[in-house]
DNA sequence: GATGAGATAGACAGGTCTGTCTATTATGTG
DNA sequence: CACATAATAGACAGACCTGTCTATCTCATC
């Protein structure tokens, strides 16, 4: 995540091109101080580009604010997906390890929230490319639990996944708002609870309501 | 709750003074289109005022969105606990009667979430003033829950209000960004879960871990 | 060496934002 | 009636915002 930035002695000592260096500049900022707060001046002088060579790249901020999404979404499933698989490897485990794998990104120092649930409520009339990638980061999530739940061998993984992303999107809102870790606790809590119910009797593989498309991730 | 604000001249045309005038202007567009996207300029002329006017009863734009968000918390919680209680005359219904209130509320055609998430999301790096006013709002309703929990003899009111804030707040989040009210079946399905566990066996009004303090609302 | 692509610094336009200020008009009370 | 209070319209300052433009510099490749 840190983009590295020393002072440019020479230009040719940059590491990353104009455009790498925008996108990280840009991600960090957006994310810290939202998408709205922050101005193009400010990622054009941490990025030491100049400002001709942002809007070669991007044709409006709008633009930028897609590219951070977009990689956001692509790095945070990656991270996610590997995360809980770790956790999944452990035997006797359910849902719950979904908290686990929250609890490592709430302890972050720079923890702000969602990037998409904030910069939804940043945007009330947004584009419809930024509504386009928030709904389909979510979507994606939801896709991946549903898939676990399905290993897992819980019955209607499709609907215990419903169930499952209100209770993460609240984790995630209550800790941004109240920076009280403890609220893992309940996040594990509920997921057990889903889980506990939600058991089918036979393990093998069938599927019962099983979504039509898994992407790998 | 409020401050008795009688002071309105009655005026020929208008029927309300003019800072009632702008609270009002404003509530409406702070809550639509958020508070950054708000401009004073529009605020004055949506609610016929003059700037001066505006800035004689306002020292800045930032002690306005602190009376927006006062009095939506104070409009809300009544509204939120008089609905709940009307869903708890119901013989036999649980913490679940939170999702019909809840729901009530997501029906509204211009639901837009939740005041205090989005100005918390919106405004990052905010006013000490501000974020007080969000985390008393949230405090107060996780009160009123514990206080619910604790009437319908359930265990541990505390934790379980912990644990319905969750719920709450995912279901607020994910019915903003997905537009599905389906949501308040999970909502209400989580919440059935929490009660159902955490029930005591005796219905007296002992208090086990009684928060210290009560607000009316 | 010449050339062309891409990067750089920085001025600039046009808009919006918050907040100040002046000058005028209504209104209620002594 | 006189006067204080409060509201009005609207210009204005200064900051910041997005986006455009010019003019120069670097560098790889021909």
């Amino acid at each position: 995540m840190p983009a590295s930035k020393k002072k440019a002695p020479a230009k040719k000592s940059l590491p990353l091109s104009a455009r790498e260096r925008i996108v990280l500049t840009a991600s960090r900022l957006f994310y810290q101080d939202g998408v709205r707060a922050t101005g193009i001046d400010k990622i054009i002088a941490e990025s030491e580009v100049a400002k001709m060579s942002f809007y070669r790249h991007f044709p409006s901020k709008n633009d930028l604010v897609a590219e951070y999404l977009q990689r956001r979404h692509e790095s945070w499933m990656k991270w996610f997906v590997a995360a809980a698989e770790q956790q999944l490897a452990q035997p006797g485990v359910g849902l719950e390890v979904i908290a686990e794998v929250l609890r490592e990104w709430f302890e972050e120092p720079d923890f702000r929230g969602c990037a998409f649930i904030n910069t939804q409520a940043e945007t009330p009339a947004a584009e419809e490319r930024l509504n386009g990638v928030i709904r389909e980061h979510k979507a994606a999530l939801q896709t991946y639990i549903a898939e676990l739940a399905h290993r897992l061998a819980l019955e209607a993984p499709l609907q215990t996944a419903a169930h499952a992303m209100v209770v993460i999107e609240g984790s995630i809102v209550r800790v941004q708002m109240t920076g009280d870790l403890t609220v893992c606790d309940s996040c594990s809590h509920l997921l057990r609870k889903l889980g506990r119910t939600a058991r089918r009797s036979d393990t093998a593989s069938t599927d019962p309501d099983l979504p039509p498309y898994f992407p790998g991730f």
